[in-house]
Parts: structure tokens; sequence; C-alpha cells
DNA sequence: CCGATCAATGCTCGAAGGGAGCATAAGATG
DNA sequence: CATCTTATGCTCCCTTCGAGCATTGATCGG
């Protein structure tokens, strides 16, 4: 499994090093993949990603002898990029690029991260601005059905897999790991393997970022400058993750809330529709929240009770998430 | 959450890094934790983690420029420091320390990795050897009830919440964190937060690498160099978490067992025993293995069915592990 | 050869969790 | 007032999983 992604995260990005250099590698950086949900009126709510230079790029900048820790540098460089402050952080992944910066000669380490915020007013010299996460992953937002896998991703993996039939590639097993990422054939989708479909469809030519392209043109979806849109991947694949296990959630949303508001949230991250009754269980069961007493009004039907997060559940128990049920409710 | 472990972290390796340096940071160290279980005859196994120097240190070493990736650089060094193989292998975390190496005025990176193998012999100049996890961890080990817990660490712990009544530290904050990681008070022991244990230790003055101590002195437990032992316990926690949504134990037994073997293996990783006839039915219903046909005969009781891991199961299934389930046996 | 012991294996019971859906309540709208 | 929309309560039922009981095959001391 582990040598699989190492495998492929070679075939990625080219390993064009100097053969026995020892000299050291330096120069570390830091990317930082910012998360926001927009509510949406009266409708679904939408994940957003905060990226600069027309959407083309995540905020970064070098690590620092200034900077006290990883994470206060990666604050301080995306609060001045982008003026706009981190509320939760966490480390995604750290990865090395052969020189991509010409003037030294060396590796960079980039080491990733993901911040959940609220949006906000932004500021900055490199056009920083709110991007839809789905913008880049079109095929992940399957809340309204995943018409998009089945009437142009699949076929075209199917293709894919057909080419390696005749080639070391092994059509079959190709079939099997498109069919299982992408829930074909009657399997299930499993949300929280984004990073995964997206590897695949770089390696099969099918996004733009690919290291040779598939002959009918790359997916729909932004592409992004670097291993950005995979970085972004990431952290998709590691938010939906833990939104199972830990209540991270509320960390997107306004203080006060209705629980359709968490449930449109929560959505929007999945990516998927969830059973309105069993998702008010699950939360209630949980004591995650607890009742504000003021009512919400504009709702389009009968009033909603506002809830808060009861901050006190983070240290009452190890582990308490969002438990996030199916259905298409 | 996040916040709360900036903080702590920040705590923990003093922020002295000269105030306004923009020079970039530089030097990347790659730290791994190689680990493997020892079989244990007729009894139960033992998780072993490789270190050097006397068991105090984790093997590592600088990444170079002659590495073509941040895991080939890992496999360099480890097989070159104690010419032993690596298999599955994944990344932990990624930290920086304020200049710990003298000569060079910067931060130092250092990533860490965790890896999976089976014990082999050892050679190299730093004194590679095998060292069980519960010498560094021992209240780890609950396969035999949780004495040293109940009867050394839970009346050190209360001892130190009762001193932080007074002060700003909120005693009754530190009862509860206290109870809910170490299982005190009739709550759940959860394996998977062997790291927050360490780091509630550390913060407690009860290990010896803590900035300062208790007056009673440390908790039984080998210290390790720097923040070394934090790693390891980095490792622990993220391996039993795995292991229970991923089928990696396999990467720690031999080709051939039989399921008791299996067993001691989880349960040596878990810390913790668990009912045998669940656990086969669990490993059963899931088609983690299959029959070799073969019999062992020197169980001790009547012979048991060999087993061996069906490696399809990696492609077959997204999310597949040996679900631990608990009970005293 | 017999009985004791140690594991391996098979099976059953019962509680909890979670997927689905029915039914009712309470505002907004025309 | 009829209708639409969302909020909320509650029931059913199947699967999962913690706990035990019971049996089968070997080994080993007498």
């Amino acid at each position: 499994m582990a040598r699989g992604e190492e495998r492929r995260a070679d075939k990625r990005r080219g390993a064009n090093a100097p053969e026995g250099d020892a000299r050291q590698a330096g120069a570390a950086n830091l990317i930082a993949v910012l998360v926001a949900v927009t509510p949406g009126e009266q409708g679904p709510a939408e994940p957003m990603v905060l990226a600069i230079r027309g959407g083309t790029t995540l905020p970064s900048g070098p690590f620092q002898l200034r900077h006290r820790s990883l994470q206060a540098g990666l604050r301080g460089w995306v609060e001045s990029q982008t003026h706009h402050p981190l509320g939760y952080v966490e480390q995604l992944y750290t990865f090395a690029d052969a020189d991509r910066g010409a003037d030294r000669a060396g590796h960079v380490v980039s080491i990733s991260y993901l911040a959940l915020t609220r949006e906000g007013p932004l500021a900055g010299a490199d056009e920083p601005e709110w991007r839809g996460w789905y913008e880049y992953f079109p095929w992940e937002d399957r809340r309204g059905g995943g018409k998009l896998v089945a009437e142009a991703i699949a076929p075209r993996l199917a293709a894919w897999a057909e080419a390696g039939d005749g080639a070391e590639g092994d059509g079959a097993a190709r079939r099997r790991r498109a069919a299982l990422l992408f829930g074909l054939d009657g399997m299930p989708w499993h949300e929280e393997l984004a990073l995964q479909r997206y590897e695949l469809l770089w390696e099969a030519g099918l996004v733009a970022e690919s290291r040779q392209h598939a002959a009918a043109g790359p997916m729909p979806g932004l592409a992004m400058v670097g291993d950005h849109r995979r970085i972004l991947a990431t952290a998709i694949s590691r938010l939906r993750a833990k939104i199972k296990y830990r209540p991270v959630v509320f960390e997107l949303l306004a203080p006060a809330f209705t629980l359709l508001d968490l449930q449109r949230c929560v959505e929007a991250i999945a990516g998927r529709a969830m059973h309105k009754q069993n998702f008010r269980r699950l939360i209630e069961q949980q004591d995650l929240v607890e009742e504000t007493g003021a009512m919400a009004r504009e709702t389009g039907g009968r009033p909603a009770k506002l809830f808060r997060f009861r901050r006190a559940v983070l240290e009452e128990r190890a582990v308490a998430g969002t438990k996030v049920g199916v259905t298409r409710g």
C-alpha cells in the first residue's frame, strides 16, 4: 500500500536530482489549504478554498528563521498574503520537490497544512479569493447524484482500463481500481477517497496536470500550479475523514446555527446528501450542541431552533465526531 | 483542538529563535520509527522498535540532494545505519526544532516516518537493537490489566490536578483530562491516545523529558534523546488507530500464521487482550485471510490451521481493517 | 489406556447502532 | 383556507458486536 503510494508519487514528480550528491537538502516551504463553507441561502452550502493568482495557486511561503514554529510560520504567511486569520490548523503532508526554484540547486521540502475558518474579507497582492472546491473537483460533489462520474468519467476510465489490457498494465486490475474508487459496478462511493481518485485520474491522463494526456483531453475541473491540486485533494480527503470522528465542522459554522445549517455544511464537505431525521438523531444523541433559546425564522418553513456548539465536548470526550451517515434523503 | 496542540507544542520546545530573522530555514532531517513484533513462544507477542545508541535514539539522517524522494532518503539512511530493509512506510509528522545542531544557525525540519517490518539481523556503527515499546511506555501495555495506571499513575495525576487547583491551571479541567486519557473514574481506555497520554505526563512533569519534574521523580519507562520518545508515542498512536481500519498487521507477521498468532500480534500493538471467538469471527467475515492448507502442531493444544494474508484485499476494498474488538479475553 | 489441560472452533443470545420511512407540527404564501 | 416548506418525533428492522456456552483434537503425567 505504502509502496504503491511511493511508486505512484515517484512517477508523478520526476526523480531528476543529480545522483550521488551528498549535500544536504535545504529550504522548507509552507503551503496552506484554507477552507471555509459558504452557507448558501435556502439551498446547499458550498465548501470554499482560498486561492491566489487567479485560482491557480495555494497560498504559501518559505519557513523562516524568525518563525517560532511551523504553525506560527504558516499563520504569518497566510495572514500577510491574505489578511485573513487562521482558526483550526492541522498538518497534512510533507513532500520534497526536486529543485523547483531554479536559483537554489536543491530540493525544496514543502509542508502542507489544512486550516478551517469562516469566510471573511480578503486583501493582498496576489489576488486572494475564495473558490469552490468543486470547481477543481466537479466529480467529488455527489449531492445531486453522481451523473458526472456515470456519464463522463466512467467511460473514459473504461477506455483507460482497455488500453492497459495489452501492455504491462493489466486491464482487469485497472478496472477493479477504478470501480473501487469511483463506485462503479454497484460499488459504494467513499467520499474520503478524493485523493486516490485524483491520483487515478492523473495516472489515466485525465487531468491537465498529468504527465501525458489522454487523447480526448482532460476532465472538467480547474487545474492548479504544480502539485497544488493534489494537495487540495489531500486536504479534502483528510477533512472528509476527520469530520466523521472529530467535531471540526463547527469551526466552519457561525456561532449559532440550525440543525439544517449544520447538515448542509457537513453535506457540502462530504459531497453527498444525508437523511435528515437520522442526522438530527446523531447530533443530538452525541450532545454535541445545545439550544441557544432563540429561533431562526427565515427558514422558509417552520421556524427552527438555534443551536451552538458545546465546546465542552472537546475536553469531555476523546472521540466524538459528526458520524456522517449516508442516504440520499 | 489544534490550537491546544500548538500551544502545548510551543510550550514543549522553546521558542528561542532570533526574532525578525528573515533568512530561510534549511536542513531537513529524516527520522524513522521502525516497528516489528516478536512472536513470543507460547505467550504474548512483543512490539519492538529499532533504536540506536543504547536504546536512547531513533535512527535518522539528513535528507540529501542525491535522494530521489523523502521515502527513498529514509530507506537509504535506515538501511545504511541498521542494514535492515524497510517494508511498509508511512509519514508521521513534520516538526521544526530551533537549531539543535549548533554549527548551522537555523531550524532543522524533521520529518518522521513509521515503518513496519519483521525482525531481522542488525548491523551498524551505532549499536542498532530492537527494544520493546513498553520499555518506553510501560503504562501502554494493559494486556495484564491496568495495574500500573491504577496504582502508580492515577495518584500522581491526582496530585498534579490538585496542584492546579489554586493556580491558573483549573484542577477540575486537569482531572477531567486525566480521567479521559487514562480511563480513570470508570471511563473507557482508548489505546490510540498514547500520544496524548505522553503529552499529559510531560506537562505534569512525570517523565524524564519534562521541562520541570514533579517532586517524586519521573514515571517508570526509558527516556530518549530530544523529542524521540514523543515521536515514538506518535507512531504508537498512529499504528494503533490504523490497525483498526487497514490491514497493516500482516506486514508484521510471518507469511503463514495461525489466527492466534494474528490475535497476539494485534494485542501486542493495541496493548490489550481481546475476545478470541469474536476476533476470529471478525477476521473471517472480512475475508482477510485464506487457509494455506497446512496445520501448526506446536500450539500446545489442538492443532491450528495456518493462514496467509489475502493480498488481493488491498485492491479489492477501500477500507478493510482488523477492527480490533475489546474485552479482556 | 485414562483423565486433565490447553487450544481450536462452532454457535447462540441480546443490546446498540444506524438506515428508512411515516406522521405531525408550525410558519409562509396566495 | 389550501398548499408548500421545513422542523421534529417516533417506529421498524437489520447488522454489528460484546459475551458466553459447548465441543473437538492434541499433548502429557500417571
